[in-house]
Parts: structure tokens; sequence; C-alpha cells
DNA sequence: ATCCTACAATGGACATTGTCCAAGTCAAGT
DNA sequence: ACTTGACTTGGACAATGTCCATTGTAGGAT
């Protein structure tokens, strides 16, 4: 089953099918989605969901904290439903396939304090970008 | 004077009135704009120029790696002009002030061989996050 | 089991950001 | 001063995201 739906349910998440669909879609490791190809495979489940849902949807899970939203280059936001577990992110330049990989340290201790111009620092997001074996292989 | 301008010169970039007014906007330090404000800016120096043309000398800046472009959460992609020298991102998660930061290491250090997925990975962006001085007293 | 009601979903208009193109203009070399 | 290829323009179009009035429904109360 679907550790994100059940998380939701846990914290009284008004269930209907339209927010199961999308949580369901976006279950699973290494899913980096953007809310267009959401309601695509959201749409394959149940034809009737619309955009808006899916982008209301996706903005509530981002804000209890359950789906992680990045931006890398590419034009749309991507959604990361593994936002319990702390990571950062791997992108081919090429073919744009991300990946999530971890870091050895915490990035918060690679900023001196004479860096952080009096601010409350709380989080670090780091981007990795390369290429892929595949486009590596191609180039 | 313009140190981007000066650059681009030596780089034989063909010289206009606009490109000139966009490299002048963007040349500085701590500056992160978006297109349209670049192009805001712009138009109050030269008043007929168009939307394209900033966005085409943008894309060329980039290019030419005199200009780093950066997606932080907003919609916008910003313009960084600090290009010649490596460095990351600080930003306040309320206001959305952006500072230029360095950190202690290299962050490529921190990425283990076994998490590199057989990517020839060859760069890091991050960005840290939390609240400047200003909102964090204001919270 | 049925009813209520607050919350959720819908869909279509609108907003923002970015791209493209055909026609006109101009920088820089001859 | 000419010429030419590169640059600029403005407007149409595309992609992504937001808003809102209306309709539907989940889940508790009866």
């Amino acid at each position: 089953m679907s550790d994100l739906l059940e998380r939701l349910r846990e914290r009284g998440w008004r269930m209907t099918a339209q927010r199961r669909v999308v949580a369901e879609v976006l279950d699973g490791e290494h899913i980096h989605l953007t809310a267009d190809e959401v309601h695509a495979r959201a749409v394959d489940r149940l034809p009737e969901i619309s955009r808006a849902t899916v982008y209301n949807t996706l903005g509530e899970m981002v804000s209890l904290g359950e789906v992680t939203e990045l931006a890398t280059d590419h034009r749309a936001k991507r959604y990361d439903p593994n936002a319990h577990r702390p990571h950062q992110h791997l992108v081919c330049a090429r073919c744009g396939t991300i990946r999530d990989v971890h870091t050895s340290g915490d990035p918060l201790n690679q900023l001196p304090a004479e860096e952080r111009f009096g601010f409350t620092v709380s989080g670090a997001e780091i981007t990795y970008r390369g290429l892929c074996p595949d486009c590596a292989a191609a180039a």
C-alpha cells in the first residue's frame, strides 16, 4: 500500500477519490513528476479529475510537509514524495533524469557563520549536475 | 564601468544599445533579477527595448557563461552576473531576498562514489534557506 | 440508513513567464 | 557610404499556474 496515503490519513485528511489517486500516482522512490504529469497519470485512473484539483492537492501535500517541491532548470516544478528522509538530487544535464542521492555530511556545516549575513539558516538543498551513464556514452 | 560589459566586448560580441543596457542593469554584486525585472529597468534607460530582446540577450549571456540562471522556488528564473566566482545562494523564505554566499569546501566532495549512480558529476548548486534578520525579527 | 454541513472538486477564465517568427533596422567591415 | 549578416521588434502563441463561483460529497450527527 501507499505510505504516503497512510501518513495523510493519519493526519485526519479528508479522503476523496481524487486525493487517493494523486497520492497513489506520487508514491514510490525516485519519483519527480511535474503537476501536469501527475494529472495525466491521475486521469488514467479517474478520467474526470480536474487539473485544478491536482494543483490544489499537491499544494496541500507540500504544506503538510509530506511532499517536497523542487525547482530544477526546467520550467515546471517537480514533486518528490520522499520528504520523510533528507536527500539531495542528481540531475542529468542532457536528458533531465533525476536521482535521489545522499551526501556524506550535513551541508549546513559547510556554511560558516560569517557567510550567513545574520540569517537564521534552517535548510539546504543541493542539486548536483552531470551526465547520466546513457547520455555520457552518447556524447 | 561594467566588468560584465568589458568581458562581453572582449569576446567579440556585437555591441548594441540594447545589449549595453541589459549588461549595465545586471552588473553588480548580489544581483538576482528576473527577466521581466531586467526588462523594466532596461526600459527606464531605453524605452523602446522589447521583452524579446531582453530574453534573447539574457539567454546569450548564459550560453557564454557570463551569467548564471538560478531557479529558486519562485516562479521566474533569476539571473546572476557573478558567474566568474563560484558561490552558492542563501534565500529568505519569507521575503525572498537572496545573498551570494561561499561554502567552506567543495560540495562535490560530499557526494560519495556509490551515490553517483554512474553519473559523470560536474557541478553542484546549493540553496540555503532561512530567515533574514528583518523577517526573523518580524516573526 | 438518512440527513447536514463544511470542505473538496470542477472547469473555465485569467495571470505570469517564456518562445517563436517575419519584417524592419543597424553595427561594423570594405 | 554601402552592404550584409546579425540584431531588434511586436505580437501571436505556448506552457505553467491561480482563482472563483458553482456543484458535489465525506463523514459525523441523528
